[in-house]
RNA sequence: GCCCCGAUAGCCCAACCGGCAGAGGCAAUCGGCUCAAACCCGAUCCAGUGUGGGUUCGAAUCCCACUCGGGGCACCA
């Protein structure tokens, strides 16, 4: 019912025009193992080099949908690359650490090597029958000792770089997972991984220094402007947050030290009428007075209770507490009351802030709230709308705003920003400065199924980095319930003969760090170890990554838009610090595929709704499941199955397959003398695909072959046949151009028109530009934008020629009126308008 | 609330720089093949481009407003 592949008869096995979809599969597999076409460093010597780039699995199972399709329009670009001589780096390999594995382990009471290995061998399997143009022979897990070892060898360079250090701060936890997360992690105060609400937690916990490469992972994003989707780069903007302003240093009265503020408008110094810190700094306890003492606690207390869901909602009524003490504003002289408030972070900024009600929309909530006074600094460019109260934001004429030397009134916001930072930084009250909202990459975890911490924490010695002679730091061997934890604990603690050892530093009895890495930091350098991946040495090759890098394209999911896109571009500009790489990014094109959905919505088990990519490809094969995915539509558009028709895309497919069948012309035949019709759209189709795959518009390039494929039947119906050579010119480019995305149908074909295999490693059709030119051109010409004629124009006709041939095929339609103007566009158009 | 992207035939999608709205596919209908059916082959049908305005000789394409859908950001001072 479903048009799939048909059951074969004995006869049909044996009939030469019957398009067994298993048979071709079975025929090519092993030819291609045989032949390893997709070797990187297999192209003619000198040839440029092209790395296409898929996102590593993670290796949950089978594969599914979409892993099909990243493969699939990874595998449009890297055969193409082949086709036209490049030399072409494809690897593939698996992001085989995680939590996934460890739960499963501590279900079955199994080992978490044994899931992961054997799912890695499952996906292989799949990856191989799905006939993907992949360098296997330089695949690598994350999990593996050899490569973990230089994950923990990056560590420690970092770590010398004072790129990785330990602090104790309050993090995020996910109850569900057990472990601690990073800010990348925590999508609306919920778990990225599991959706449980994340719970905040006091704890000493590793960081990567990612805020020291803000602003240049910000300014690098001009070099990808254009080549990476622009809601990526909007994200990753939005994530890095900067904010230019001032830091202003405020007298608190009866503390030594000032508290120095960040404000983006100093402009608004003079409105500053009360000030606020952060309830949870602890600046905050430090500077209430005895008598609020009481009311302090308890607000903390109700501060600390709620969630970061409750924190996040946007409306809540702004909470605060007095602290019994004054600051100064250092341009009014006023004193100003301080409060503690939850609206105010601890962690951005200073912790502190001034607060200006009359500019400030939370500021304002809060001085309603709290009684306090509002002033007005900026006057809008209408004037204060009648009974006006609330905060005025926008810009306007400042006013109020003059003291002991300076006076802003009557300029601009932007000028009356300028003058402020000038006179504070004259009078030592503060100087002009940057706000990122990025915060430091919390990578280490309390689980097991990671890359050990290389470190040693010893009583005499402290933190003690393992030496490089002693990587790798090998997980042992838990299994099961070994693999709980109790407490936060990371479960490496359980392992006792594991976590004791001697300190390498004094040889004393120390403690190993029982938390791992984060899985991103493995992925975050994978894509250079590809480049040389049986290095011992070190993690990789500088002379073997430099012909490769950046990578020409990368191939993956939008879900990794701030995660592992921007760790991974943090990496590289530290590796270019060190001198390792050449290269400061990492990924030179983004292509950020859509989801395969299923009637609308995203497919799952709850739903039910989940189309199975083995089945799919047992009913109607490997090309027609890949063509159907390719087809579909732009290939960032999400792909609903349920709109799709993979037994269309056979039908294609076999419908293409028997073209070669009839095509009686010997291989290197002459097509010159062939029907110069069919040879035109076989050229026109040949240079159009270039363009198109360039501009990854892989959808149309089907579309295009569809159309040869069907004037080449027709061309076969009719006049000579299959002997005209312009049909096997024909059929030859279709095959190539199928090879793309069907390959074994385009493997069968080929060697049906007498070639040895792999059609995939063959030339590129060259294109003739002279049957580019269209011998004649229809010509249209309208009276007042209504098609009333068409002439047969030669392409180069001239503007003169065509305007007078035009005018007289439309003569009866102007009829009498006045020709007021003509517009000749030579050859296609001629537009004549009348009175 | 703010920002970005999108809306073309019953459905998925094309349409280069503003120039004939249709390349391709699905579905539907009819016909051929067949004892019959499926498969296959051939043909036909189908929208004036979300809505309203504007610019232009000419708008799916450019501009403005709106509607709907998708995405991002949202106490970051």
């Amino acid at each position: 019912m479903h048009g799939g592949v048909r059951r074969m008869s004995a006869e049909a096995r044996t009939d030469p025009e019957v398009y067994d979809v298993a048979a071709i599969q079975e025929r090519w597999r092993p030819v291609w193992e045989r032949l390893d076409p997709f070797r990187a460093g297999t192209a003619a010597p000198g040839a440029e080099k092209r790395y296409a780039l898929t996102m590593f699995p993670y290796p949950s199972g089978d594969l599914h949908m979409g892993h099909a399709e990243v493969f699939a329009l990874n595998d449009v670009l890297a055969r193409y690359w082949w086709l036209r001589g490049y030399d072409v780096l494809n690897p593939i390999g698996w992001d085989s650490f995680g939590l996934p594995a460890e739960n499963a382990a501590i279900r079955n009471g199994a080992d978490p090597r044994a899931w992961t290995y054997a799912n890695i061998e499952t996906q292989a399997e799949s990856i191989r029958r799905y006939g993907l143009a992949f360098d296997w022979s330089r695949r690598l897990h994350t999990s593996d000792p050899e490569y973990y070892r230089w994950t923990q060898w990056l560590f420690l360079r970092f770590y010398e770089r004072g790129l990785a250090y330990r602090k104790a701060s309050p993090v995020n936890w996910c109850p569900q997972d057990q472990t601690v997360l990073a800010n990348e992690q925590v999508v609306g105060g919920h778990c990225e991984r599991c959706g449980t609400a994340v719970t905040k937690r006091e704890l000493t916990q590793w960081f990567f220094k990612v805020t020291d490469y803000a602003q240049r992972l910000l300014d690098d994003m001009e070099d990808l402007q254009g080549a990476w989707p622009d809601r990526v780069l909007t994200m990753q903007r939005n994530w890095i947050g900067r904010s230019e302003g001032a830091h202003v240093r405020f007298t608190i009265e009866g503390r030594e030290e000032p508290v120095t503020v960040f404000t983006t408008r100093p402009d608004t110094l003079f409105g500053a009428t009360f000030f606020v810190v952060a309830a949870d700094a602890p600046l905050a306890a430090e500077l209430v007075t005895d008598e609020q003492r009481a009311a302090f606690e308890s607000y903390l207390e109700e501060v600390r209770r709620a969630s970061d869901i409750e924190r996040l909602a946007a409306d809540r009524p702004k909470t605060g507490v007095f602290l019994g003490r004054y600051a100064v504003n250092p341009v009014t002289g006023q004193r100003i009351p301080v409060w503690a408030a939850d609206y105010v972070l601890a962690d951005y900024g200073t912790g502190a802030i001034m607060a200006v009600p009359g500019g400030d929309e939370r500021d304002h909530a809060f001085a309603v709230a709290h009684g306090l006074p509002v002033v007005h600094t900026v006057q809008p460019p209408e004037g204060f709308p009648e009974g006006f109260e609330g905060p005025y934001t926008g810009d306007g004429v400042v006013i109020a705003s003059a003291g002991d030397g300076i006076d802003l009134d009557g300029m601009t916001v932007p000028e009356a920003t300028r003058a402020m930072i000038d006179h504070l930084e004259r009078r030592g009250l503060g100087t002009r400065a940057v706000t990122y909202r990025l915060r430091d990459w919390l990578l280490s975890r309390q689980r097991f199924w990671g890359a050990p911490i290389p470190v040693v924490h010893c009583p005499g010695c402290g933190e003690v980095p393992v030496p490089d002679d002693q990587l790798p730091v090998r997980l042992p061997d838990l299994v099961g319930d070994q693999l709980r934890q109790e407490g936060g604990r990371s479960p490496l603690a359980n392992a006792t003969d594991w976590v004791e050892v001697p300190c390498p530093r004094c040889g004393g009895d120390a403690r190993r760090d029982t938390d791992t890495m984060d899985t991103f930091v493995d992925s975050s350098w994978y894509f250079l170890r590809y480049c040389s991946p049986d290095e011992e040495t070190r993690p990789f090759d500088p002379e073997r990554v430099r012909p490769w890098m950046p990578a020409h394209s990368y191939v993956g999911g939008v879900e990794h838009a701030i995660l592992h896109l921007l760790y991974s571009r943090f990496f590289v500009k530290v590796l270019h610090d060190m001198g390792m790489v050449e290269v400061t990014e990492p990924f030179a094109t983004l292509l950020n595929q859509g989801q395969v959905i299923n009637q609308g919505k995203a497919m799952s088990k709850s739903l039910g709704n989940g189309v199975d990519l083995g089945s799919m490809i047992d009913a109607y094969g490997v090309d027609a499941v890949r063509l159907t995915l390719v087809f579909a539509g732009p290939p960032e558009d999400d792909i609903d199955w349920a709109d799709m028709s993979p037994g269309g895309s056979l039908r294609f497919l076999q419908r293409a397959w028997r073209l070669a069948g009839d095509v009686t012309s010997a291989p290197g035949t002459d097509p010159t003398a062939g029907d110069a019709e069919l040879r035109r759209l076989t050229h026109r189709t040949v240079r159009a695909a270039e363009e198109l795959i360039e501009a990854r518009r892989f959808n149309v390039v089907v579309a295009r072959t569809m159309e040869l494929v069907n004037a080449t039947r027709k061309a076969i119906d009719a006049g000579p046949g299959g002997a005209d050579p312009a049909v096997r010119e024909a059929v030859e480019t279709v095959a190539i151009l199928l090879s793309l995305v069907a390959p074994y149908t385009a493997e069968d074909m080929w060697a049906r028109l007498g070639h040895e295999p792999t059609v995939a490693r063959t030339r590129w059709p060259e294109v003739d530009e002279s049957l580019l030119v269209q011998e004649t051109v229809t010509a249209v010409v309208q009276v007042m934008g209504k098609v009333r004629a068409r002439l047969e124009v030669q392409p180069d006709v001239s503007e003169a020629d065509l305007r007078e041939r035009a005018l007289a095929a439309v003569a009866e339609h102007v009829d009498g009126r006045e020709v007021r103007r003509v517009i000749v566009r030579p050859p296609s158009l001629v537009n004549v308008v009348v009175g």
